[in-house]
DNA sequence: GGCTGACCATACCTTAGGGTATGGAGTTAT
DNA sequence: ATAACTCCATACCCTAAGGTATGGTCAGCC
């Protein structure tokens, strides 16, 4: 999986070694010569499968925006669970180690490319009305589902970019979070 | 203000009309070149002024944590406003306008300078540990006021990064955002 | 065996942008 | 007024990085 057996390089190869650069370092990383050096060949190879670099980022975007609607997708069987059991999948998720170099890389070059920004968008608003569902289905007004929900999206996303300047929520800080965010509103 | 009323040029001018190009476009706007068009001189008036282009960024950054530190001060007289006061002046601090451009600009920054994440970092603390004071006050355990402290902070650095993704919170939202963060804890 | 096309190496061009050396104009001190 | 200092213009250099032109190598096919 690292490499392809074959001595010859895919578009795959070059695609999936960018992503991997763009999580670590961020978009500025990407450099042509740099994955030259790593996927050990010249730029002879890269101008035979991309036009230019613009070609390449957008390869990637594709790439990025496709495995990520099919996360999404994933999630959907979700639906079947009961609406607190999905509200909790969802702040694990926006908890998630993995994701937060994600996050930050992505809405960094979401700045620049509007295809990557529609699909931030997208991700966002899934996760948004999935939560706003649940409260809804738990018998929440539909103004305190809405505040509620983006309340959580919005804490997920700040979460992926603070410098853990604050302090790093426990499994019990999101269990208690659930019952705060579910519990009946009062007049 | 917007121009010193001298022909020759100060730091200060330099600092500042960096700033403003760093909310605007970001910290990878700020180019030597450019900004000597836009003040109306050559590199030998930057190269007299910073020894190079770290040095200028240092400047910056110096200039733009002496700011917000001093606006930090500043919002320590809330002290004297009751509870409730206080986490509405935060909320609306996070939500305003103005506050966007610089929010994305400097944690992008600080993902590469240790001094402006040392003032990020701060800042966050700050409102943070007022929000958590204001919500001991109005008699909530330690747990709770941690918990709902932190949502608050985490959203409104989410809210800043957010492309507009989600609904907007409008003035009523941040209303019933403080009722909500200020109900009781149920058992 | 030779041809063709996919894939890559080598060498080069070009631009942007940081950095330097030097001189000149204006100001201030003596 | 002239020496000295401040502030800036001009003209360079250097490097990184995108991009191009051209030739070489290997696989597979006839």
């Amino acid at each position: 999986m690292t490499a392809s057996a074959s001595s010859r390089l895919s578009i795959d190869d070059w695609t999936e070694r960018a992503l991997a650069l763009l999580m670590d370092e961020g978009v500025g990383a990407i450099k042509i010569n740099r994955l030259c050096r790593e996927l050990g060949v010249t730029k002879g190879s890269f101008y035979w499968h991309f036009a230019d670099l613009d070609a390449f980022l957008a390869a990637i975007a594709e790439k990025w925006c496709a495995e990520t609607r099919e996360a999404l997708s994933g999630l959907s069987e979700l639906h079947a669970l009961p609406p607190l059991e999905r509200i909790r999948a969802m702040a694990l998720r926006l908890i998630d180690d993995r994701s937060w170099s994600v996050e930050r890389a992505l809405r960094e070059w979401a700045k620049d490319d509007a295809k990557v920004a529609v699909v931030i968008v997208e991700a966002d608003q899934f996760v948004f009305e999935l939560v706003q569902a649940a409260l809804l289905e738990l018998g929440h007004s539909a103004q305190d589902a809405r505040l509620r929900a983006g309340l959580l999206v919005y804490a997920g996303i700040g979460f992926a970019h603070g410098q853990a300047s604050l302090p790093q929520p426990t499994a019990d800080d999101i269990e208690n979070l659930i019952t705060f965010l579910s519990s009946e509103a009062q007049p």
